[in-house]
DNA sequence: TTCTATGCAAACGATTTGCAGGGAG
DNA sequence: CTCCCTGCAAATCGTTTGCATAGAA
């Protein structure tokens, strides 16, 4: 028992703060607030990574664990069509999820190197560029944090040998 | 009947040529060359477009009645492997498969319409200024047309309504 | 003849759905 | 008390794999 793992009263202010507001955002908006998406709001608003579904699940089941995975899919869906989550759709695995920052219009890009599989964060504005030139050449309007990009980290690229797709 | 559907000795020669060129190209690798990979050789070499696996096997099914969906999957990936056919991660849905266009080393990219799912290609170099500037402020190789992008499309837009996701 | 590629069926990973009961409001 | 949300199980979709055999070289 380290500095981790929340103790019985879970005194993490930051966290219980952001899980009041969605619970809050939630409840204004006619929806109910029940244990298991208390859970999967509070798995989210934890860390700062970028978890899957599996990686969510785990994290409602320690705490609760009755919830059904087939509950926290649904609870993000619901999240996700009142706003307060995003998912990224990662090329190879599983998609994964985050709470929508609040206040911001354009979020963090992602992308998971080919190699090692990790989820990087890029600068919110990289496809700045490519979003104009789209919207304009094409009147293609690019969804820039919807899709993970694909790629080779430093780390990688450093160790220049396998050739995996 | 129209102009449509090949005739008893198919006599389209772009088709044929491309054929017999990547026919060739297994051969020379030491890959055996079989009904089967003929088939789905002739499925990627037929329309521009850009065929998930299912429509693969359609085309092929077609031909040859007894290729197994499985073998679709084997020769694709095989395919891969030699170099001879890409395939693209589309965020919602299969991925998509097309040779890899002779003599080229960055093909054109793709982008979904996240509300009518259609595929639009994109010249290959919308990424280039975000491939340039992620490499150098991060190390991270981007590698450009491995995933589709997702955005709405002109047509679309110009229905702006629906907000799926 | 040799050994790869295939057919078939079953397994697998991610996600969705129908249904009846439980619990939030 | 009402109706939404949930647990459970089964279905679905995309893809992979083990195994015995057909067939390319």
């Amino acid at each position: 028992m380290g500095t981790e793992g929340a103790s019985i009263t879970d005194p993490n202010p930051a966290l219980q703060q952001t899980v009041a507001r969605v619970v809050e955002q939630l409840r204004s908006q006619g929806q109910r607030v029940t244990v298991a998406r208390r859970a999967v709001i509070e798995a989210l608003a934890d860390g700062p990574g970028h978890p899957n579904v599996d990686e969510v699940y785990a994290a409602v089941e320690a705490k609760m664990p009755d919830v059904h995975l087939a509950t926290v899919y649904r609870t993000l869906d619901t999240l996700t069509e009142l706003g307060i989550v995003t998912h990224v759709h990662i090329g190879h695995g599983p998609s994964v999820y985050h709470l929508q920052e609040p206040g911001r219009l354009l979020g963090h890009l992602h992308a998971q190197c080919r190699l090692c599989k990790s989820i990087v964060d890029l600068p919110a504005d990289v496809l700045a560029e490519a979003r104009a030139r789209l919207v304009h050449d094409q009147s293609f309007t690019l969804d820039v944090d919807h899709v993970a990009l694909s790629g080779v980290c430093g780390d990688c690229a450093r160790d220049a040998s396998t050739l995996v797709n």
